[in-house]
DNA sequence: CTCTAATGGAATAGGAACGTTCCATTGGAA
DNA sequence: TTCCAATGGAACGTTCCTATTCCATTAGAG
């Protein structure tokens, strides 16, 4: 057996968020989870080619063992396929239909309060960021094509648009951090949404929000685009907690 | 030598932040790091014992081995020290005088920008959110120690009573992934406070806006408490622009 | 004074991940 | 048709990290 360890008297209870796990799981389902991460938000869509896995391995500093591991779990998920050859890769198929696979975990009370707190302070943050700043011609269009394809969405693919649409705002913050943490965040917020029914009348409510955020971005001001996401992600919270609480 | 790999035509440009690294380093960079951490933000005071050895590598999901190997290099800097037998333990010793050890790398300006801006949706957020909760009589006696110790303190360890009083803000927001953010963007922000001059009237100032975001959110004004708190960073940051841009 | 529990210190074996090198396949370019 | 560059597929030795076990030291309890 393994030595015993004392019931640790340190620790006032501030230190519990510090002393955190350095690493989490290992290197292959932390792989796994950023790939799944990158579809489920839309990043990569049904038919695109992840990039090449020499390159893919160096970004997410990871082996090649490792991340071809990962891709071979996801195969045989069916998220995506593999093709040898010069212009072969690893591509998208369509996500597996009926969401089997998804864990219908949906954690404590306290981690779903932890989860929209979380959302709430660095979406907000990132709509007035991107309001106060002088966007390009491209990111303008970035921003209006995301809001024009979630609008347009049909039931199946919206969380995948909505979320798109999520990602481009905090893209367009332009603070790398603010962006993952806003992917990050986003996929806590869909393993939720997932558990709860998705309503045509919630969906018009969003867009309707949506065109306000996005617009008071475009206007640049930051004010309006604050409020205009505080709005809207506090509808979505008093969904969430109704449904879950 | 290595295969040879090709310039990467894929990822559009929005990925680089979805594709980023899985585990940053080898373990025993993080643990230091990690402990670094709790130092330098004062979560672990000079004098005060860290958790034992095998509590801590648990906590931290670390082997024993390599959190040893972390505190014996924290040892030889001069950060801790340790005595064997029971009622024994690691301890934080005074940190090196003179900021010997530090870095002086001053990151880009893009690196100042999404630190600054990470920063502000971070700890707005956590401002108006610990504001809109009705805080435990702890909770608001452990804000107002924290408070009055920044006030109190001296210049030399105003940077570690500082960084207390803020994630104790985080604290009170009850959301363990903000605290951990918070913490984190504020180690960050450290490392740019230690490349400018620290002045006088600046304290001062600091410590006015302080007393108007802790009274905010004791009576409970997220509206107020928002502002104060943005009002705070903007001025930190205007200061770092100055002297870094 | 003796015992004991909790601590840091150290050695060993096993496994996980990595870097490197090569092979197999493919579709376009020459 | 031939060639070749870019891709996925696979094997091998090395390094890093872990888990387990034991030892050494210490201050309080009995």
């Amino acid at each position: 057996m393994s030595e015993p360890i004392s019931p640790d008297a340190d620790l006032a209870g501030a230190d519990l968020a510090l002393f955190r796990a350095v690493r989490t799981g290992n290197a292959f389902e932390e792989t796994v989870e950023r790939l799944l991460q990158a579809i489920k938000l839309g990043v990569v869509a049904p038919g695109q080619r992840l990039p090449a896995e020499r390159n893919l391995a160096a970004r997410l500093n990871v082996s090649r063992v490792t991340l071809r591991e990962a891709i071979r779990a996801l195969g045989d998920a069916g998220y995506v396929e593999s093709r040898r050859g010069r212009y072969g890769g690893t591509f998208v198929t369509m996500p597996p239909a009926g969401g089997l696979g998804a864990e219908p975990s949906v954690g404590s009370a306290i981690a779903l309060e932890d989860t929209l707190t979380m959302r709430r302070a660095l979406e907000v943050g990132a709509a007035e960021t991107a309001a106060a700043r002088s966007l390009s011609p491209a990111e303008r269009r970035h921003l209006r094509a995301r809001l024009a394809e979630s609008n347009e969405s049909t039931m199946v693919d919206y969380r995948r648009k909505d979320s798109r649409l999520h990602l481009a705002i905090a893209e367009v913050s332009a603070s790398p951090s603010l962006t993952t943490a806003v992917a990050d965040v986003r996929m806590r917020v869909n393993t939720l949404l997932d558990a709860i029914p998705q309503l045509a009348v919630n969906i018009e409510h969003s867009n309707r929000q949506h065109e306000a955020v996005v617009g008071a971005i475009l206007d640049g001001e930051p004010e309006r685009a604050r409020h205009a996401m505080a709005e809207h992600l506090d509808a979505t919270a008093a969904l969430l907690r109704g449904f879950l609480a």
